[in-house]
DNA sequence: TTGAAAGCGTTACCAC
DNA sequence: GTGGTAACGCTTTCAA
């Protein structure tokens, strides 16, 4: 392996000084046509690669890169059709600003850490629930901007999340107009804890996780306002897959045979819901009304096919990246959701 | 905005030399306990961050990350299934090496040629169809380690491709026996021209993308020693998302009403096939046998579940990023495909 | 337009 | 173990 060949060399052999010569290849209209010409003929003729991406990283400050975090969980990114929307969106807005994507991987806390540490980026975006948490800390040392998505970080240069309270509600009001009378509420993981299966009142009281605090509080205020007692409420805490979900629904409907009506905090959650209602031998909406969150593209398929508050995933990431990259203002943003009806809740 | 702070500042202000400040951040064992955290508290008094990122990697000459580039298409990586399962595996193998992992972003063919040039990335990944690609010789140019997905690379490091001859021939064989007798294929994108719809025997033959003459090969070969004809043998190129598919589909069964087995090159378009053919009131696995490629999620949960040759797109991924990244041996993987029997082609 | 020289902040090497 | 010092390869003043 012959050693790389430098700007300073090309320089040198085309008998220019290096500022011309880095001039040449990064801002052209500065160079003559003819000494250009010269610059790039002795270039490729010692096989010079082109300017040495780190070292003008080094000079310039910049890095070229969004830096794109999920701390809660590690495969979680490639795996629920949310994180992936989002990416989607923050990929499209990369693309347009000629940004590329830093995906922060590790397989645990403390690698996670120093892959913060090591990622040459220009700005931070973190999806996560809650904020008290080292990885957050270790983000906020970089001192570089950070976005935060679906949370309130302290400090933040802004955040992106959804009015998940409202949201909520228009979930519930729809199951009580559709006749619904007992409730369960389908959670999403409400903090560090990996603690799935019943939510009691105790545990009620102690989420963290700002997504189901706001989604809980809407839920129960609709409820309440329709006459039901919050402590007739079934709670359970469910992991965000359809088959754990799934399984635990199966035990729900055996320990409470009289739920009518099912408030889920996903659609990955509501679709493992309805699968195990079916089994059970139970009609969707005829015995349970069933109604999900977010309004992913599988839940128009499922038979029937889900009910749901939908938001704009996609959006939702785009505009996070492009408070984190952008100059402009950067107010944190609460985006809408709205409610769309499919039959699993009305026939 | 104040100066930022330097390794020498803290090096001065702890009275040890800078080379001992950096042994005590990058390589503690070096550095008696002792005036390791005098170093520290000097540190954490001055502000320091640690050790300048870009800085570093200019000296070390290693980014810590590894390049993805999706070349053909932009959006595509956050939105076809295997694509994405694919980015899963190359994301556990990037946790598993604690190495980031960076999604080359960009609009167009130019603006991409740019990013890969601007990355800072130890080596790369690309997944496409064919290597005759301006991306393709921006990648070599920048002299790192190159493995190619899908499609073999001249001059890369090594290529993980799939074995899909076999899987094709196994797809036709299983078809012939399950009775089909009139065939037809729904084809990828065959080469750069995005010319989608019915293929004939010319544009069979300017195939550029390995994937597809490799699978049409698999499935002529075996059709034919099953006695059936190329020539009667519909062709039709789709675009690889369910509804264009399952809209070219629909006019496919008005065309040829005889067809009886359809063999679609992945299961994101076999999925709008059955769709089609739902809507056409004909039945699966009565009146058509449908069989796709790939293996996704989402097949196991059509109706009825799809019958498909199924790959591990979440190994490719992580076996490209190891061979990528790996210093070992590095020679190209063809990885096995299986046969998966579900209610699509068998009652 | 072009040239000269000053950093950017670190790590690696070699001597002590 | 520790200290000095030379790269790493570039861009960007500033002066000509």
């Amino acid at each position: 392996m012959e050693k790389r060949v430098r700007l300073v060399d090309v320089a040198r052999a085309a008998g220019v000084s290096q500022g011309t010569a880095s001039n040449a290849f990064g801002k052209p209209h500065l160079v003559r046509q003819q000494v250009r010409d010269r610059i790039f003929a002795v270039a490729a003729e010692l096989g010079y690669r082109g300017p040495h991406v780190m070292a003008r990283m080094l000079r310039t400050g910049r890095a070229g890169a969004l830096g794109v975090v999920f701390p809660d969980n590690l495969e979680y990114a490639f795996t629920d059709p949310v994180a992936i929307e989002l990416l989607r969106g923050v990929g499209r807005e990369c693309a347009r600003q000629a940004v590329n994507m830093m995906i922060i991987s590790a397989e645990n806390q403390e690698q996670a850490i120093s892959a913060v540490n090591n990622a040459a980026v220009d700005a931070f975006l973190v999806h996560c629930y809650s904020d008290n948490n080292d990885i957050i800390s270790a983000l906020r040392r970089r001192n570089l901007p950070l976005v935060g998505i679906d949370t309130d970080i302290r400090d933040a240069v802004a955040s992106v999340v959804l009015d998940d309270y409202t949201g909520a509600a228009m979930a519930a009001r729809h199951l009580l107009e559709c006749g619904a009378g007992y409730f369960a509420i389908l959670s999403l993981q409400a903090n560090e804890a990996e603690r799935f299966g019943p939510m009691d009142d105790k545990r009620r009281g102690a989420v963290s996780h700002r997504v189901v605090r706001e989604r809980l509080a809407g839920y129960h205020a609709m409820l309440e306002s329709g006459g039901v007692e919050v402590d007739d409420i079934v709670h359970i805490e469910c992991d965000n897959l359809s088959e754990q979900a799934s399984a635990q629904v199966r035990q729900l409907l055996i320990d409470h045979p009289k739920i009518d009506g099912i408030l889920a905090m996903s659609d990955v959650i509501a679709i493992g819901a309805l699968d195990a209602i079916k089994k059970a031998g139970k009609s969707v909406p005829g015995d349970i009304r069933v109604i999900g969150f977010d309004g992913i593209a599988d839940g128009e398929r499922t038979d029937p096919p889900l009910s749901t508050i939908t938001q704009n995933s996609v959006e939702k990431g785009r505009l996070a990246a492009e408070l984190a990259l952008g100059e402009g203002d950067r107010r944190s943003r609460v985006l809408p959701t709205t409610l769309t009806v499919r039959g699993s809740t009305k026939a």
